[in-house]
DNA sequence: TACAATTAGGACCAATTAAGTCCTCTTTAC
DNA sequence: GTAAAGAGGACTTAATTGGTCCTAATTGTA
């Protein structure tokens, strides 16, 4: 469905809390700041903490904290800790697992589509997510526009029908 | 996952093989021709005509093709045709779905990333996904990198925890 | 007119994935 | 020693996807 699950969801809005308080929380702490599933929250903060976005301290008075400035998380870090490297398709990294590929002459395209999409969410970070009036987001979808009119002009519309 | 369905994967091959045909060609013919599951091929073919992105025609001699040039078609109507509009999360589309919508400080960023990801897909065309040496795409890819050096500027970082 | 080739529109089932719980172990402060 | 916390993972249920199949409607041709 190009969508992200609801665990990297949950995953943002844990980071963007995280992000805006400035003491080491508990996932009990932050699941009730952030009103989700306390189970949920623990789970996506053991990926973070394993994926090295959020650092962990065990036992009494232990819980979570960033790992680094917000400014140096990007949006892409945090979905991929939780649900793996971003591949709209199969082929967009995994060469080889799809049996039409010797076929396939969208492939090449995907990989770069793909990374076209990743490179947008790069360009987010969690101190932006983190602070809603900052414009710096809305900065970038301006600066993804097409740059020309949006629709090709009509006499460089090149047929794809071959003889 | 972040990831298309394999239908819609299937969708932009068929598409790009009508991309490469100069008459209409049938469901069997086109899936056979894009080393494609009969079946899976028809019920794609079925969402891309009703999404207006393909003429069919029924009876014999019967089948399908462009309704409009390959350049017309971009990679984000193939998608939205075969598994609805695009979208990262659910409150980037439908408000109001989301129980913590009220605490949730990501909401508004998360419809501006929705967009800047749906632009990079809009600016991708079936004539740049059916010619694979063009370099449009590639383009693209470079015109989405970061601006000026990947990481923030040191003395740029404002930490987001708060007093 | 009958028939064969096609698309239209779903229904259905099996496999996969996601979401939500729960359990046990380890670490640490008090 | 005990309570609070994270680590790691198993398990169950629900949702989604992928693949198949069936029946009707349409159209060219013998």
């Amino acid at each position: 469905m190009l969508r992200l699950s609801k665990l990297t969801d949950y995953g943002t809005v844990i980071m963007t809390t995280l992000a805006q308080s400035d003491s080491r929380r508990s996932a009990t702490d932050l699941a009730a700041t952030a009103n989700l599933p306390v189970d949920a929250a623990r789970k996506v903060l053991k990926d973070l903490a394993r994926a090295g976005l959020v650092q962990s301290e065990r036992g009494a008075h232990g819980g979570y904290a960033l790992a680094r400035p917000a400014a140096d998380i990007s949006v892409t870090a945090i979905i991929e800790a939780i649900e793996g490297p971003i591949a709209l398709t199969e082929c967009s990294i995994h060469d080889h697992r799809c049996e039409i590929e010797q076929s396939c002459g969208a492939r090449s395209n995907w990989h770069l589509i793909n990374r076209a999409v990743r490179m947008a969410l790069d360009q987010v970070s969690l101190a932006d997510m983190a602070s809603p009036g900052s414009g710096r987001i809305a900065a970038l979808a301006r600066r993804f526009a097409p740059p020309a009119p949006v629709s090709v002009p009509a006499d460089s519309i090149q047929r794809m029908t071959r003889a």
